[in-house]
This record gives structure tokens, C-alpha cells and sequence, in this order.
DNA sequence: ACGGCTCCTTGATCTACATCAACAAGCAGA
DNA sequence: TCTGCTTGTTGATGTAGATCAAGGAGCCGT
């Protein structure tokens, strides 16, 4: 659908996710089975029968409220779980990014399973408040945070993430414009005018749709708005008030 | 501080609310402290030694990015833990609304208690759950919402939850116009700008700041914009998409 | 290599909400 | 009851980002 060259996108994985991660084990008894780009994988509003692991690529999680407005609560990769925090129902739609491959297992056995082994418990509550962590950020970047510090902490999550290609400070950027607006809050010609901005600071250099380069880390950073950072002016500011 | 009348802001718990929550009993070990309304209960960043259970009062969660933009991620009400879904440090500081009772537990303790019994687990599972779905729902209305909806959505879930003062359609208020603004997104003026909006059209009625009389209940949940509402024109935008 | 897509960028204009600025309403303390 | 302080309301104006509109760039199938 938007996915050009399947192969660049697709996060390999092996069984490299398998590593850290105890509740991964589960998914493996399950055959993977792979998803179009642009498919569904589950829909908001269904039972939530199944527990999804992203083997490889891309997944998008949306909600719709009237009118056609959708929210994307979150991407997930490689290694990343579909519906851990859900008790019975989706409450969004999950659908592939890129090309994909998933393995899926039961919600009852999963708990079962959690249930029965020391190790997995922890790893399942971990796991839970992680997403509970990168839920409050998002709140803080939607509710808070202008259109380029959105984009920036954006593209540095992105960075900072395990990217696939290790090059020089080259970032994938699996999703379109349109995807990054919905999570991000903005609309696809923000996101746009505001990367063309990034990059005529030599911030970023953008190479063809879906790769950046990130030139300067260290502002992109700053500029996130995350700021620990009092080196600047922004220590007077905070005293005016 | 901003609390005029302690006894009525005060949400009246007995022991009613250890009832149908597993995890309270934990909280019963550790007698109940006082906290006035407007101090903390503890820090954005300190290392996260506690749970807490609000026994009585309110509680707001917030964290504070660059220039003193503060954002209230949460509120907690009377039976409400705090902190269930932090792995270390506090990411959030929490202050005291109203005159508050909490109790306290150790991280430690409480985790070793959640690993001894059988029900305990699955009960802190299920909290996890609920805290991710009600963040989940927050980034829809932060992302999405436009003010009117946003307030809407608020008192609607104010006034779902068992409010103190049972009499007709009488909802208490307990947090001010910031701290509203500070959960909505939005500032003080646009907040109070929309209630009073709202009066105008015979929505609700404030009487005094803390209390809201809301008249047609139906109209505020249809205004909050989470519309299963395919009853008017909205399904024809649906389609042109 | 040529239409015909879809996705992205850029420019012009509009608008919901923020910001700035008075002022009013409660309440607290003398 | 008056005085002062905090919180909330209302009005005037400003602005970041939305919306509307028009190309341009990359990719696909033929």
C-alpha cells in the first residue's frame, strides 16, 4: 500500500526478540503468520480473544471518534506486544504499518500460562507499566507540547530505538506523514512544514519519505522540549512566573 | 488553600471502599495520614518507595515540562491507588486537592503481598488494565477534542463516578478552573468561557465553583464526542471519507 | 516512457483557542 | 463591616496550527 520497498522496511528480527523478553516465549508455539501492509490485524470494538507479538515490521494502534477523526495511541515493533493491557474487549484497531509478520495466542492461555510461571508475572507487570510510562508521555507531548516539539521528540524516540539500519545517524521512519500527524495531534501539512523547518536548520536531512538523517542529535534533544535543560534562557522565564 | 468547605470537599469513604477492591486490604496495615489540600503526597523523580490508597479527598498527579507548563495527568478519588504502575522512580508528583486521609504501603511489601496471594494478582492486573484504558482515553480527548467536548467528556465522567452528594444531578467539582485547565489541555479563560457556554444553553448550571447541577445529562454525554452517535447527520461526513 | 495513482510539499487564508487586561465574586482576617 | 487576597469571569486582540487549494515527486501498471 505505502510500502515500497518491503524489504528495507521490515525490522528483522531472527529470533533476537526472543532474547530479554520471557513473555515472548509464548507466542512461539504459534505459527507466524504475515500481514499486508494497510491490513487489520484486530478491530476496536471485538472480543479480545488473542494477544499479538510484532515478529517483524510495523504495527499501528487507532481509534476513531465521529466524523472520521482518528488517534494513533501508539506504534509498535519488533518484539513489542498487542494487547497486554486489555481486560475484554480492543479498544483500538491494530493494523500493519508495513508488511508484517505476527504470532498470536489466546488470551486465556496466556494467562494461564502467566499465572502458572514464577518468571513470566513480573515480566507481564513490567511490561505493563512500560506502556503505562509511554502513555503519560504521549499525554504530556499532546497536551503540552507545540508542533515542533512534537516532531522532535518523535524522530528522537524513533532514533533512540534499536533502528535497523545502524548507518551514520540514518533513522527509518516506516510510517507516512499522515500516520505521524494522527499521532502526533497535528495535521499531515504541519508535520510537513515543520520537518522542512527542522531541516533547513540542519537539524535533520530528509532522504526520500521514509528515511531522516539526524544531523544534530543533541538539539533534536533540546528542542523535544523534555528539558531538563536549564542552560539557556529558559531558567529566567520559569522565575517570571 | 482552595478548599472552602473541608467537610463537604471531603468524599466520605468508611470502609466502604476496601469492599469490592482485594488490593485495599493491603493499605489497612499502615493507619491513615493526614494531608492538607494543596500539599505533596510525594515528588516527580524521587525514587517510588510507596503506593498510596486515598482514603478520603482528592489527589491530582501532574508533571511539569520547561516554563512551568504543567500538566494534571490524573485525578485520584477516595479508594483510588497511586503509583500501581511505576517500575522505579515517581513520574509524577502527586498533591492533595482537598483535605485528604491516605494510607501508605511499601513498594516492596507490596509486591511480595501481590506474589503471595492468588487473588491479589490478578486484581493489580486488572487495576493496570484500567489505568491504561482511562490513559488511553485521555490522548483521544487531548488529541482530538475540541474545548466543548473536552469539558463535556470531564463533567460526564464526574458525574458517572459515585458522587458524595447523591441529590438531583448535583456534582461536586472539588479541583478549581486551573487544574481543570491543566487535565483539559486547555487554559483557564477558554475553560471557564465553556461552562459558562454550556449554562447558556441550559446544559448544566454552576452553582457556586465547586458544584455543577447538570440538567440534560443525555445532550452533556452526546457533546462529549465519544459518539456511538450515528442518530443525526454525523453519518453522512462518515461516508464522504 | 507515459498516464494515473498516491503521497508529500508549499502557499494563502481562516479560526479556535491563547494571551493580555480589567474587573467581579467569594472568603478570610482584622 | 471594611480590606485585601485569591479565584473566576468577561472582553479585546494575537497567533499557532487548521483548512483550503494548487502543484510536484515518486511509484505502478501497461
Amino acid at each position: 500500500m505505502q510500502n515500497n520497498h518491503p524489504f528495507d522496511n521490515a525490522e528483522r528480527t531472527g529470533e533476537a526478540i526472543h532474547a530479554g523478553q520471557p513473555l515472548s516465549s509464548l507466542f512461539l508455539v504459534s505459527a507466524a503468520e504475515s500481514v499486508t501492509a494497510g491490513k487489520a490485524i484486530c478491530w476496536e470494538g471485538d472480543k479480545a480473544q488473542h494477544l499479538f507479538q510484532v515478529e517483524e515490521g510495523v504495527v499501528r494502534l487507532h481509534r476513531i471518534i465521529g466524523e472520521g477523526r482518528r488517534v494513533i495511541t501508539a506504534f509498535h515493533f519488533a518484539g513489542d506486544l498487542i494487547g497486554a493491557s486489555l481486560q475484554k474487549d480492543f479498544i483500538f484497531t491494530a493494523e500493519a504499518v508495513t508488511e508484517c509478520k505476527i504470532r498470536r495466542i489466546s488470551r486465556k492461555s496466556f494467562h494461564e500460562e502467566v499465572a502458572r510461571s514464577e518468571a513470566l508475572g513480573p515480566a507481564y507487570i513490567s511490561l505493563l507499566c512500560q506502556e503505562a510510562a509511554a502513555a503519560n508521555e504521549q499525554m504530556v507531548l499532546l497536551s503540552k507540547k507545540n508542533a515542533e516539539e512534537r516532531l522532535c521528540s518523535f524522530i528522537a524516540k524513533l532514533a533512540s530505538r534499536r533502528n535497523p539500519r545502524p548507518r551514520q545517524g540514518l533513522v527509518r521512519v516506516p510510517m507516512n506523514r499522515q500516520d505521524i500527524a494522527d499521532h502526533l495531534g497535528l495535521t499531515i501539512e504541519t508535520v510537513s512544514r515543520t520537518i522542512t523547518k527542522l531541516a533547513s536548520r540542519n537539524i535533520i536531512i530528509p532522504e526520500g519519505r521514509h528515511e531522516l538523517r539526524i544531523v544534530n542529535l543533541a538539539r533534536l534533544i533540546q528542542l523535544s522540549g523534555d528539558a531538563d535543560d536549564f542552560s539557556d534562557d529558559s531558567c529566567h522565564r520559569v522565575n517570571l512566573h
